[in-house]
DNA sequence: AATAATAGCCGCCAGC
DNA sequence: TTGCTGGCGGCTATTA
């Protein structure tokens, strides 16, 4: 019997996730006889429905189709205040308590909470809705790190968008192991099958509000010259600061400790040189101040899962 | 891969 | 009082 999947779909869903959740699941695979998932989308509203960017969608099934899934992916949802109506969460707790596996995508983890899914839970979403919903659930576990995040009762919930693809194919590899999800992920042209543990991608979030502060021009700065020794001391005097009040003023501006916010841009520029350039990987090592290729190697397989090796390879096999 | 040295970070608290 | 500062001590994370 089919391994039924469902994907409530509402006013606003997000257009991406809906899709790929149906690319990955819904996609007839022959070669692949043991992958038995049947698609079910289920609309949860009446009317018209149009994903936030405006396509139409035209649900099979009905809130009530639910329950009887195996797993249900619950796609974005259309904003971080407005809560569900009652009929939703009701068939997503229903299910729940019928044993379907719930997954969410980047603020389907919304859903999830307003259902009361998440409660006493550690959860994931989408790192701009973290403070979102940190303040709407304060009693949930937020983790706005890993790109997807397995609690333990049997919700599953990630961050944004593409995090998605990583989740839905971890789903796969839980039901018929690592092989096939990896087979289905190559035939998807994904790169690799990320792990959840690995980290958002965070260099976009740190900077926004920093230079509106006192210490944009130091911010600035350091941007400019992250290959030099930049030490908290050093930045400190120039910024004529002590040591103590540099750190808390770093952490107010930016959101991170000043080291946490150096190497996040350190990192991001020898990505750029190893996209762009054919540098040693020690020479951009060099260069952006991280020292050493280790390091460098280091820090870039803990935020891509990829050697600096196959970070290239993978941005040549794109861009020649 | 394990280790030792170093730097970063943060709670605490007194002082302005 | 409140709020910010910054020195101290020591734990933790990072680096070589």
């Amino acid at each position: 019997m089919s391994h039924v999947v469902a994907i409530p779909a509402y006013q606003g869903l997000s257009g991406y996730e809906y899709a790929m959740t149906l690319e990955l699941f819904g996609l007839d695979r022959p070669t692949l006889p043991e992958v038995d998932y049947a698609v079910l989308t289920c609309r949860v509203e009446a009317g018209l429905l149009r994903t936030s960017h405006g396509l139409i969608v035209e649900p099979e099934g009905t809130i009530d189709d639910l329950v009887n899934a195996d797993t249900i992916i619950v796609p974005g949802w259309r904003s971080v205040t407005e809560v569900p109506g009652d009929p939703f969460l009701d068939a997503l707790r229903n299910a729940h308590e019928a044993g379907s596996r719930i997954a969410a995508i980047c603020s389907g983890s919304f859903p999830l909470a307003h259902a009361g899914l998440l409660d006493d839970q550690t959860a994931t979403t989408h790192w701009m809705y973290a403070d979102a919903f940190r303040r709407q659930f304060p009693h949930i576990d937020l983790d706005p790190n890993p790109l997807y995040l397995f609690a333990e009762n049997n919700v599953v919930t990630s961050a944004g968008s593409s995090a998605g693809l990583d989740l839905c194919l971890a789903l796969v590899s839980a039901d018929h192991g690592v092989a096939t999800a990896t087979e289905i992920a190559n035939r998807m042209v994904v790169a690799h099958h990320r792990p959840g543990t690995q980290a958002q991608f965070t260099s976009a979030r740190v900077t926004p509000f920093a230079e509106h502060t006192d210490l944009g021009p130091l911010i600035a700065w350091i941007e400019n010259n992250l290959g030099d020794d930049l030490t908290i001391d050093r930045l400190a005097r120039r910024a004529h600061l002590s040591r103590r009040t540099f750190i808390r003023r770093f952490q107010a501006a930016t959101g991170v400790s000043p080291h946490a916010w150096i190497t996040d841009k350190r990192l991001y520029r020898a990505r750029q040189l190893l996209e762009t350039t054919a540098l040693t990987v020690s020479a951009i090592a060099r260069r952006t101040g991280l020292g050493t290729s280790t390091n460098l190697r280091k820090h870039l397989t803990n935020t891509t899962g990829l050697t600096p090796t196959h970070y290239r390879a993978a941005h040549r096999a794109i861009a020649p």
